[in-house]
DNA sequence: TTGTTTTTTCAGTATTTTCCGAAATTTAGT
DNA sequence: ACTAAATTTCGGAAAATACTGAAAAAACAA
């Protein structure tokens, strides 16, 4: 190993220790994080023991976030022939990686609240009282928006790339 | 309390309830959801007090929670005269709602990725190996995208609700 | 079928986050 | 200055979440 291979290996590790951080900061657990971080960093695709080295971790672990982060359609599983194993390799286009998180965060996130919403509205359309009309109008306000928000979404993360930067050109211009 | 009343509190105890848990689901602590919708679903500005009563949560739970959000900007506190008691009032516009937490969100998530990033690009600028260059390119790109995210959602989040709207459809139409 | 490699599951443990309750501090009236 | 009301802080308890390690299951080859 050179010494700027050494070089290179810090500044990776200290980029996915980071992005580990970050990850918690805003809901995603530290391991998924710091392997999404690993693999968009890799050139190659890695087994579940190289990352399990590489991060320290334990198998069950491992295993549980590099099929969470498949699931989110940010890894694929790529097979070498003569080999059983099972590698990972992460998508690398960051337009196709915004996407891929908007429409898993929309799942998640947007529909459920569209639900609850919803469902508040529709259980205090009949009441009388000035508190429920206000609660009323309170929730259908914020169904409208949300609804609004994620057809936003739907529509800006199914753009091709060239489209997006158009449109974002005409805002920032 | 008459019948409609209790249907009333019913429906809104279920709507903190859900919102408490949505809270969790995306990294907010499930006591600081559940007063945001207290308060937003509340005509009147309440105390500490009543949001404990509400809430069964203990002084301390119920006062740094309200902090937090007074801090977050969705929350002011209102004083009535002759009461020496603080009172908690919620903003219930929807489309300031969204500004708040946009800006929130950008300067605890996006800033910081941000700074990763930059140190991390900064550092393998001058590394020749091919795994290095790959890096250097990853974060660059990576980058970019994140600044040019950011500016987007600065861009948009200060515009008046009429202005965004206006874009919404176009976009949408 | 039998043995070997790899993947998956999960009960128990460890860590992190949230919360309570009470003491300490601050604020304001008398 | 003294008292009373209200706010703030914080150590330890409780709850939620993440992780380990090992066993079970599945996939594959001989």
């Amino acid at each position: 190993m050179t010494q700027e291979g050494d070089n290179f290996k810090t500044i990776r590790d200290e980029f996915v220790a980071q992005w580990g951080v970050m990850g918690t900061q805003w809901g995603i657990n530290r391991t998924m994080a710091q392997i999404h971080a690993l693999l968009m960093t890799s050139l190659e695709p890695l087994s579940t023991d190289e990352v399990m080295e590489e991060l320290n971790i334990s198998r069950g672990n491992a295993h549980t976030n590099l099929k969470e982060l498949v699931n989110w359609g940010l890894l694929r599983i790529v097979t070498k022939k003569g080999d059983r194993k099972e590698y990972f390799e992460a998508e690398k286009d960051v337009w196709e990686i915004f996407r891929r998180i908007s429409q898993e965060r929309k799942r998640r996130e947007i529909d459920p609240a569209m639900a609850v919403l919803t469902r508040c509205k529709e259980s205090a359309a009949q009441m009388k009282s000035d508190e429920a009309k206000a609660f009323h109008d309170q929730m259908a306000e914020l169904e409208e928006f949300v609804s609004f928000a994620s057809k936003m979404s739907d529509r800006v993360s199914s753009m091709p790339h060239g489209k997006a930067i158009q449109l974002a050109m005409k805002l920032l211009g």
